[in-house]
DNA sequence: CTGACTGCAAACCCTTTGCACTAAA
DNA sequence: TTTAGTGCAAAGGGTTTGCAGTCAG
């Protein structure tokens, strides 16, 4: 983790930014913390440390997370911004429980593999993507809500 | 067409819902356009037809196209909501050009059939997916901008 | 008639921003 | 000292909701 924090400091440093003790806490709280945080979950446990810590300079400081490229921006569908850090993570999937709201990680090189191929034929230039699938995690699927039926698809 | 209209009506009289021309303004021009939509580009369109229709109408007759299955709601990362119909469209991804932010949908039975499997070996009981891959659009990939050789991964 | 539908505007939620003060370098 | 960082609260942007009038059944 030292390493990712030097590369903070030092992306900072090369945009004329400064390294400050909270930007400090925020990042090290951001990677140290293995969820999907939302910037009001992320204050919270920043508050415990630094109680001083506005709802503001956690916008700002993920904002420069994600330029930084130590953090990336995931969409759960629940009307705010998700973040995860890069720090030992590499690209994968989520499988995301409606139910507990847990994101599982999941990685299959096949279906990138067969996304590369997608893309090649419709002569598209990828940046990034991302594969949420949506549904019961196995704890929670022991007892789905039952209410008319419904089914998706 | 008119079969998912009378799908819609059966779908409000069953709920003890009203079918009422507003609504089936809604629907129709929801259903003939061929694009991902905002509440408030679906708001303009209506607006042409019925000068009446407010902002709030078109907000609540979308969550019941989309109760009713002939809509459902997409994401991509701009901050807004977006609809797009269920009819003449089966399942599918997209290819969302981040310059000019049209979206390509796109199918791939292979993708579909490791994502069972994959959900399968997690245990993982999923109700819907989204695959979404951002990048430049062919016409679009003709001039990328680039700054500073940003790689995402 | 009855109860659902509607437009309007205000309320909401999350996120961003302006300002005056604070703290790195 | 100089310039960026910060908390606060207010502003923003999109979405939802309460209310009183309207309309479908």
């Amino acid at each position: 983790m030292k390493n990712e924090i030097k590369l903070f400091e030092d992306f900072l440093v090369q945009k004329e930014l400064k390294y400050t003790s909270r930007r400090e806490i925020i990042l090290e709280i951001f990677l140290k913390t293995e969820r999907h945080m939302s910037p009001d979950e992320l204050y919270d446990l920043v508050k415990k440390k630094d109680s001083g810590i506005g709802f503001a300079t956690v916008y700002r400081t993920l904002k420069l997370i994600k330029e930084a490229g130590l953090g990336r921006e995931v969409d759960f569908g629940d009307g705010k911004k998700r973040f995860e850090h890069c720090f030992e993570h590499k690209h994968h999937d989520h499988l995301i429980c409606i139910k507990c709201g847990k994101a599982l990680e999941v990685a299959d090189d096949r279906i990138e593999k067969l996304q590369e191929a997608l893309v090649k034929r419709h002569k598209f230039n990828p940046v990034h993507h991302r594969l949420e699938i949506f549904g019961y995690c196995k704890d929670c699927d022991k007892k789905p809500p039952r209410q008319g039926g419904g089914q998706g698809g």
